[in-house]
RNA sequence: GCUGGGGUGGCGAAAUUGGUAGACGCACUAGCCUUAGGAGCUAGCGGGGCAACCCAUGGAGGUUCGAGUCCUCUCCCCAGCACCA
């Protein structure tokens, strides 16, 4: 029996078609209902290989769950509005629609090939006016609902194409044709709210058993933040700035303002501002910058607004503002307050400014190395204290404190007495503990907290250090205590022997700042220099500040407005008409579908296709009058794209979108299997769009898609991305002809965990072992017998296979299904008869992965209809319980050899019989054990 | 930089609640069969050692009778976000 795939292929799709295998039942109500859907393709006019795996590999999962008894809605279409239809007839002047309906019967034919159970008389297009009336309708419902708005955005423009460009179709800042730099032009735009639904999407996350991976793509995307907005006023005006922060606590700390360079108040401003040229020019350079610009030149720059000031809410001393491109004009309030010690772009920005900075916020040290280890369980005291660098009167050497009763290496300390600055404190502490009279104090860094253990004091404490650097003039020193010279002996030492030499946290953070300058501290910490809340926790002091400077708490989000209006011919229309006013009216659904019109010029003018089109402009007349006038924009295709598992239900339906009684039975999706590139945009937007419509009582359910997995890429042969250039592109239809479609799906299926989105070489030896695989499985075919019973043995390895291959099928690990298979043909090869009944539970099992084969091999076995109608072997828990087990022998946790025990032997019948094996009784060298471990049928383990 | 996911043979990868590390396959080696083989069959295949054994899941510690799996630190790779206040 030769394996003519070829041959046997066509006959088995014949085969199915003639039993219309795969159109699913809605009316059953026996069967469970399983959604399995795949994110269906752009008709490029050409299946790749990345085709193959999204679809054979899934269509494996569908195929399983019909013979496990689920009623299985397994539905294909295309995206088929796009960019690309419409560049194929600016280059070669087709027709956008003939490209594209030509594209889609090709694939058709080539997506057959695979051997899938697509239910194709559910197939939705979104490019067919009776789907795209619906993608009109349910924008006209979210208009009315106020989620559909209409307002000025900038958006991407090319200047040499003339034309205005999608998010993705601009590359690294250049347009993707022409790799000119883009622009950007401000237009007025339609918009869908997702930013209503932001908190929802999100909070959304938490109830879905998703991989975290894709749920933190999607929490990132909405970036959710809390702060609060705090109003500086400007002096003398009526004006304020109001900003958002996230760090009120920090607020003390602000020594200027900034705004965004197209913030309204920098304009109504300009009068007041005595450098108002230089203000224009900043602001004119910013606007004149391209996105790639902006993203490039990440060195600061800005102007100060001269003859303005603001006053600090809390501090009422007046501050200056700048005018900065650092900050974004469309988040927040386009404003923030400046903490330049609290903040790294504001650190960067006051230093190339010289703006003053004011540390509000202690760092702080938990001591965690030895001695002095802080002891969180015993009680803290609190106190100030001095952190004092002494720099040698002669040579560059610093003043260290080595001492005695404890491993400790410290600069000069002492704690404030109450009376006392601490920059008194220095003088009287280095004359009391030195002896060196003539000093100079050089710096001050402010204040750093460190908690650890006072060994000597037996105490934990928390002192709060004010770090100060200190010249000493000369070497005239008087005599110290004996008390003082018993606890340490003073040594000098260079910057470099000091880092080594010193122990506490807090030492080389003042070592730190001295050698590296200042560093913005953006942690938690201890209060300072922040009026009646000096001393307080940063954290817990947070939303009183708000209060205490009259502000308000707010939650800001990442995420934008959706702009979904595209300047493009091959989209669907905006289901809007403008009245002789200009105000937007939503076209009604008797005009549905509002019809995309054919007599328009694609070539780019830097307008809109539509507005080319004469029969719209008439259409628009005729229908709601004089004066009224189209609009020209079409939908972004996430917008298609964002209800097609709806539609799937209902595909033909002329009165409604979908069917409520169908999305009622068939809906969330058990599980959606897409490609990590779509799961922010699609997923979120697919998500909003659910979201919204259950808002509007129209879909059943809040969330789209109960399980999403993600898969992986299948590289080239070399392990690189497949690219034409590298000219690694693997042809699929090539294997398919020489192999067969089986061994590409089986090959697909086992070459890595489908459930994470690794990435996968291809490999020629690896299809061709699949072949080979086949063919033992032909020929073990030709060995079936008819054999009254089968083996106990053989029975227990279907068993196995056949729960190990649905249960891998259920996490999507098809790797190891496909292994479990290959087990089981093993062990068949391997027995003197093959029955036939084992086989028929075999080749079910098959079946999934390799159709075609299965299905023929079937017939050679002489089955009744087609395997792919037959169930799934399940057997009783009975059959897997085995009366030996293999047992591991342990001595102390090292394997010593195995014995095979009864399951239902006692624990110290096993230890008996493992203390009798010669390993492990030479390991014990005649002792008794002290301990033993027994793990039914897995292990014993002798404890000596 | 931040967040998330990972590091296991020459390669793709396996490994329920912690319980024989490397299943299954590729490549490779030896042998058999064959006029021949890009076929088939048998055996081997992490490293070291004649062997008993020893060492091995990026690295270092820890918990445990027992750790790829749990904890702490650290290095590296991948992905997403990134001047988001």
């Amino acid at each position: 029996m030769a394996y003519d795939h070829t041959e046997i292929e066509k006959a088995a799709r014949e085969k199915w078609a003639s039993l219309n295998l795969y159109t699913v039942d809605f009316s059953d109500n026996v069967k469970d209902p399983y959604y399995l859907l795949v994110e269906f393709p752009y008709p490029s006019g050409d299946l790749h290989i990345g085709h193959w795996y999204a679809f054979a590999v899934t269509d494996i999962y569908a195929r399983m769950l019909r013979a496990r008894g689920k009623n299985v809605l397994f539905p294909i279409g295309f995206d088929a509005f796009g960019l690309p239809a419409e560049n194929a007839a600016i280059k070669n002047g087709l027709d956008p629609k003939e490209w594209t309906y030509k594209n889609m019967e090709r694939m058709r034919q080539q997506l057959t090939t695979m051997g899938p159970s697509f239910d194709w008389s559910k197939e939705v297009v979104t490019c067919e006016p009776g789907y795209y009336q619906w993608t009109q309708w349910l924008f006209v419902k979210l208009f009315e609902q106020g989620l559909a708005e209409h307002r000025e955005a900038a958006v991407k423009w090319c200047p040499k194409d003339q034309t205005v460009l999608a998010n993705e179709q601009v590359i690294d800042g250049c347009c993707e044709r022409c790799s000119t730099p883009v622009e950007e032009k401000r237009l007025t735009q339609w918009f869908l709210k997702i930013t209503d639904y932001a908190e929802r999407l999100l909070t959304g996350l938490d109830a879905l058993p998703w991989r975290e991976e894709i749920k933190e793509a999607q929490r990132a995307w909405i970036g959710k933040s809390e702060g609060a907005y705090l109003e500086f006023p400007i002096v003398g005006r009526d004006e304020k700035i109001k900003v958002f922060t996230t760090r009120p606590d920090t607020v003390f700390g602000a020594t200027y303002a900034v705004l965004a360079p197209e913030h309204a108040l920098v304009s109504a401003l300009l009068p007041a501002i005595s450098n108002k040229k230089e203000v224009e020019a900043y602001v004119h350079a910013t606007a004149q910058k391209t996105e790639r610009e902006r993203s490039e030149n990440k060195e600061k720059t800005g102007v100060k607004l001269e003859g303005v000031n603001a006053v600090h809410p809390a501090t009422n001393e007046e501050i200056p503002i700048f005018v900065a491109d650092y900050v974004i004009g469309s988040y927040g309030t386009g404003a923030l307050m400046a903490v330049p010690a609290h903040d790294e772009r504001d650190s960067e920005f006051a230093q190339k400014m010289g703006i003053p900075v004011r540390q509000v916020i202690a760092p702080r040290y938990h001591q965690t190395t030895e001695p002095g280890i802080y002891r969180p369980e015993e009680p803290t005291t609190e106190k100030d204290g001095i952190i004092v660098l002494i720099k040698h009167w002669k040579e560059e050497k610093y003043l260290g404190l080595k001492w005695k009763e404890v491993a400790w290496g410290t600069l000069l300390t002492g704690g404030v007495d109450e009376g006392l600055t601490p920059e008194e404190t220095v003088f009287k502490e280095i004359k009391e503990e030195t002896g060196y009279l003539h000093l100079q104090i050089k710096q001050k860094f402010g204040v750093v907290d460190g908690l650890f253990y006072h060994v000597p004091k037996q105490k934990n404490q928390h002192v709060h250090g004010h770090m100060f650097y200190v010249e000493l003039k000369d070497g005239e020193q008087e005599a110290i205590s004996k008390d003082e010279s018993s606890k340490h002996d003073l040594v000098w030492l260079t910057v470099e022997e000091l880092e080594t030499f010193l122990t506490p946290d807090t030492h080389k953070h003042t070592l730190n700042l001295f050698r590296n300058g200042p560093q913005p501290y953006t942690g938690n910490g201890s209060l300072v220099s922040s009026g009646e809340f000096s001393g307080r926790e940063s954290e817990d002091a947070k939303w009183e500040i708000v209060k205490h400077v009259g502000g308000e708490k707010t939650t800001q989000y990442r995420i934008r407005d959706w702009l979904v209006s595209r300047q493009r011919y091959w989209g669907c229309p905006i289901p809007i008409v403008y009245d002789p006013e200009g105000k937007p009216r939503p076209i009604p659904k008797e005009h549905l579908p509002w019809l995309l019109p054919t007599d328009v010029d694609f070539t780019p003018t830097g307008k809109a296709p539509l507005a080319s089109s004469k029969e719209l402009q008439e259409r628009v007349t005729k229908l709601f009058g004089e004066g009224w006038t189209p609009e020209y924009d079409t939908l972004d295709t996430f917008v298609d794209s964002s209800w097609y598992f709806l539609r799937y239900l209902d595909p033909k339906d002329l009165h409604d979108f979908s069917d409520a009684a169908l999305m009622k039975k068939w809906m969330p999706v058990n599980r959606y299997s897409g490609g990590s590139e779509h799961t922010t945009m699609h997923l979120l937007y697919a998500r909003f769009f659910t979201k919204a419509l259950y808002d509007l009582a129209l879909v059943p359910v809040d969330e789209p898609f109960t399980e999403r997995f993600n898969r992986g890429l299948i590289m080239g042969p070399d392990g690189q991305k497949m690219s034409k250039s590298k000219g690694n592109v693997v042809n699929p239809d090539e294997f398919v002809q020489k192999y067969g479609a089986d061994a590409v799906r089986l090959f697909l299926a086992f070459i890595g965990p489908y459930n994470e989105p690794g990435s996968y070489p291809w490999s020629l030896e690896g299809v061709a072992s699949m072949r080979k695989f086949l063919e033992r499985v032909m020929r073990l075919t030709e060995r079936a017998q008819d054999v009254s019973e089968v083996g106990n043995e053989l029975q227990q390895a279907i068993a196995r296979a056949s729960i190990k291959v649905s249960k891998d099928g259920d996490r999507f690990k098809f790797n190891t299904g496909v292994a479990a298979l290959m087990i089981l043909v093993n062990e068949l090869e391997a027995s003197v008869a093959v029955p036939k009944t084992a086989l028929s539970s075999f080749l079910v099992m098959l079946a999934p992965f390799a159709p075609h084969i299965a299905e023929y091999l079937w017939e050679k076995l002489g089955g009744e209809g087609s395997i792919h109608q037959q169930a799934w072997p399940v057997f009783d828990a009975s059959t897997l319980v085995e009366s030996s087990a293999e047992v591991v022998v342990q001595v102390n946790g090292k394997r010593r050899g195995s014995l095979t025990l009864a399951t239902d032997i006692s624990e110290e019948e096993a230890v008996r019989a493992a203390r009798a094996l010669p390993a492990a009784a030479a390991a014990l060298a005649g002792k008794d054990p002290s301990r033993t471990v027994y793990v039914p049928g897995k292990i014993i383990n002798l404890v000596g």
